[in-house]
RNA sequence: GGAGGGAUGGCAGAGUGGUCGAAUGCGGCGGUCUUGAAAACCGUUGAGGCGCAAGUCUCCGGGGGUUCGAAUCCCUCUCCCUCCGCCA
């Protein structure tokens, strides 16, 4: 969320910004000020009843302590009237607080001025493109080849739990292991520490990033111990922190964390779910920073370009999308999308997405950290996968496959695979 | 899963109805002393809200209640510890 003293201060870039993220609707501005406004005037009249309150309370304490009943006793027959109003006046300014933050919940985070205007993903911008695109008319596409060499199972998983829960068989497990390993490693290399981290959630956690009550039919339940399967390890691994104060020296934190990834992906059909393309349970490495504010740009360009190292290792071709306004989202303030060149597909598909949420999500978390002068202040966070692991199977599986059928195993992968040359 | 005991500031740990947002120790920060450091001594040191400020309110695991007044009493939930059971 947004700090209301930042929407005071800027109602009409808050508008403007809600507009370019393709809201028509912006009046939760000007009603989250007049509920601000209205709270603030309660808690005032809510304060000043409590301290007389307790003044007389104390005055009570003392004559009690002097054995003066008769004076204590008139004093509190003054206070039941008060009680009943300061009741009265918790009930309202509770729900005015309410009131007020659910307002506060619906609007976006301001886009950076670098981040182009535009409301589709045909706005986005190109940034750039590495590696050659492919279109060789041999080339299958890696659910083709998986069956063909008996490494991903996707009728058994349908069979074992449903559609979108494929099993990997043989050389394709080991593969998906390297890669994970591979990424791993790479990011302890660059200073990300590792982290293993809970596959499932608590309430809290799941409205610390904003999955509820954005995204709650994103993910799946288990109703009876009030859980969530996460949807991304940006979840367990964003909230390790929250409610935390850092201290400024211990800036910038980073860590890399893998984990399954579980979305219901309700609506999604046809040609884009095919194969790996999209699945229900899916794994990835992801990198999550906690960082200073005025560090957080930076931070975001070393992020992508970590995320674009493991991708250019792999010999695939990409292209780096800066997102538009209108497609990256409610909680970013700037998101670049990476997208490899699938072979076999003729397609590009997103592999990996880094974005700086400046202090929106900390905001919400209470994660802040204290500066040189001892003062609190909101971090910034800011997390990209590197990388998620289905997509980068099927482009590596059609990028090394070669027309006897065989599949190569990337370089860099070696070390992984048993020194094999061939999966 | 059963029985019992707990949850207090960065940590340890007092406080069991009234000037308690909380003793004390450790740690942190500032200072005195010292060539420098250590030790010693002095001071300072939780978070949040409202307010220009003075100030004021809230927070002693979470939620609810009793009371003029709750860290302290009652209910409830969660978590932790010990013992028993089960177990990768």
């Amino acid at each position: 969320m947004l700090d209301i003293a930042f929407i005071k201060e800027n109602p009409e870039l808050v508008k403007q910004a809600m507009q370019q993220k393709g809201e028509k609707e912006t009046s939760a501005v000007d009603k989250v000020l007049e509920a601000d406004a209205d709270w603030r005037k309660t808690v005032h009249t809510l304060d000043n009843l409590r301290s007389e309150s307790n003044q007389k309370a104390k005055q009570i304490g003392a004559l009690m302590g002097q054995g003066k009943k008769d004076e204590a006793q008139a004093i509190i027959k003054e206070t039941g009237e008060m009680k009943a109003s300061i009741k009265e006046l918790e009930e309202k300014e509770r729900v005015l607080k309410d009131e007020r933050d659910n307002l506060l919940l619906r609007i976006p985070n301001i886009p950076h001025p670098t981040v182009p205007v535009g409301h589709t993903e045909n706005d986005n911008k190109e940034e750039a493109r590495f590696g050659e695109i492919e279109d060789s008319e041999w080339k299958k596409p890696h659910w083709e080849l998986a069956e063909a060499n008996g490494w991903i199972d996707f009728s058994r998983g349908v069979k074992v739990t449903g559609a979108g829960f494929p099993f990997y068989i043989g050389a394709a497990a080991r593969l998906q292991r390297a890669l994970i390993n591979y990424f791993i490693d790479t990011a302890i290399d660059k200073d990300y520490t590792e982290l293993q981290a809970p596959y499932m959630v608590n309430e809290d956690s799941a409205k610390g990033t904003g999955q509820i009550p954005d995204k709650e039919d994103q993910m799946y339940v288990v109703p009876r111990d009030e859980f969530f399967l996460i949807p991304t390890a940006e979840v367990p691994v964003t909230n390790f922190h929250r409610g935390e104060i850092f201290e400024e020296k211990d800036l910038p934190v980073r860590y890399v964390c893998y984990t399954p990834c579980w979305r219901r992906e309700a609506g999604s059909h046809g040609a884009d779910v095919r194969g790996l393309n999209r699945l229900h349970q899916f794994d990835k490495v992801e990198l999550v920073k906690f960082v200073k504010p005025e560090t957080s740009y930076d931070e975001l360009e070393t992020l992508r370009e970590d995320a674009e190292y493991l991708i250019n290792a792999l010999g695939l071709s990409y292209r780096r999308l800066l997102m538009c306004t209108g497609d990256m989202g409610f909680t970013q303030s700037k998101k670049y999308d990476l997208e490899v060149w699938s072979p076999g597909q003729k397609r590009w598909l997103e592999v990996s997405s880094c974005s700086n949420f400046e202090g929106f999500q900390a905001r919400r978390m209470m994660v802040r950290y204290r500066d040189k002068d001892g003062k609190i202040e909101t971090l910034h966070t800011l997390n990209g996968s590197g990388l998620a692991l289905p997509r980068i199977m099927a482009s590596v599986l059609e990028k090394y496959q070669e027309e006897s059928g065989k599949v190569l195993v990337p370089e860099v992968l070696k070390p992984y695979m048993g020194g094999k040359d061939y999966l």
